[in-house]
DNA sequence: TCAAAACATGAGTAATCCTCACATTTGCAA
DNA sequence: TTGCAAATGTGAGGATTACTCATGTTTTGA
């Protein structure tokens, strides 16, 4: 009868925590969920498991997430801003060749090392292909990012075509996640060895042309 | 008395159709999958629905695939077969640096027309980052075909490093597929802008250096 | 010819997401 | 303080769905 056309847009909001007690409880919920994506996976990270860890019903569970992937689209969106302020400050005052240089490999290097250190992210972005909503969310976040790049690569070469860099700063942002992800799915000396042939790869073509 | 302690990991084999009867309906079970990712997606297509369109019982569907994953698997692997085949084909007789060019474009455009016209495909692949035995199979996949184009470099560039070769040529293929799936979640016009920016990045580093 | 192996069936099991009717707590105006 | 509406909290149970298994049917091969 109901079809659940596949379709499914992205998580509405249900209810925002107004009062300090549901907040901090909010809080618990999240933290258990990203300790239980840790251990287990997004994917066999239980609802219920996620809400006795936390220490409330499964119903306040649902009170503030109207289900599974809003948790974990919450905690993307928490690791998104972190980076973006990152990424924005690294490539703000980027003002020559050999900055930019400087500035897109060090960007690269924390990326990488995020994902090393860090499941959650891991697990979450490598769950991103499959999930519409958060796609869309990455995409955005890559094409923000990407803006900075633009910004710098318009400085850096004024008299270029705009939609020819906005192709290339988004192109080569999108090739750096794909690059990171494989690079943490092989083993670590060959991820280090792709990670470095990405970043001469990038750089040739932002510095060129 | 049913033991079989055998470890589990991956897919396990359940039974192979032997009679003439069940190998035409393991094909009709393929292609009723077939058919609802196509309209649905692979998340939403249900084991029931599959038995029951390919006008079988879902426990024949067991009987064959040991789980949901089994059918994808499958699905994925014939297209991969086709496809190695293919790309070995094309750059078997490479023999200079503007047949690769031409090779290498033609068969970056094969690989995107597949994809947009191929919704199996399509899904089967976006999902696949989430699943680890498929995640695998793309990965030996990957790393087969990129064989391919060492084969080729070691040919154009005879006093090279094979392991910067290897490097350079896993990399390659892999932000290809990337930038192929990017393409198709993106705009048309724009997947094609971002696709031509894709073959000039990688055809630059391919032929210099 | 006939027993064994292969194949087929579908009601039933277990796991899990999520709802909902009702209970409790909090903020705040009278 | 008191009263009450809004916010918050609860967990048993509804609904869905991947998968099993006891049992029946067809094919094979000696």
């Amino acid at each position: 009868m109901e079809g659940t056309p596949a379709n499914e847009q992205i998580a509405s909001p249900r209810r925002a925590p107004s009062q300090q007690r549901s907040r901090e409880r909010v809080e618990r919920m999240l933290a258990a969920a990203s300790a239980l994506i840790t251990e287990q996976g997004s994917d066999a990270m239980r609802m219920g498991e996620v809400a006795e860890r936390a220490g409330v019903s499964i119903g306040s569970l649902y009170q503030f997430f109207p289900d599974k992937r809003a948790i974990i689209w919450a905690l993307a969106e928490r690791y998104t801003a972190e980076s973006q302020a990152c990424i924005s400050a690294a490539l703000a005052n980027v003002g020559d060749a050999e900055g930019l240089r400087r500035a897109f490999s060090d960007l690269v290097d924390i990326y990488y090392g995020l994902f090393l250190a860090e499941p959650v992210m891991r697990d979450i972005w490598s769950g991103t292909q499959a999930d519409k909503a958060l796609r869309q969310l990455e995409l955005a976040d890559s094409r923000a990012n990407a803006e900075f790049l633009v910004a710098v690569l318009k400085r850096l070469r004024p008299g270029a075509d705009p939609v020819a860099l906005e192709t290339t700063a988004f192109l080569v942002w999108q090739m750096g996640e794909a690059a990171v992800r494989l690079a943490i799915s092989v083993e670590r000396q060959e991820g280090d060895r792709l990670v470095a042939a990405y970043k001469c790869m990038a750089l040739r073509e932002l510095l060129s042309e």
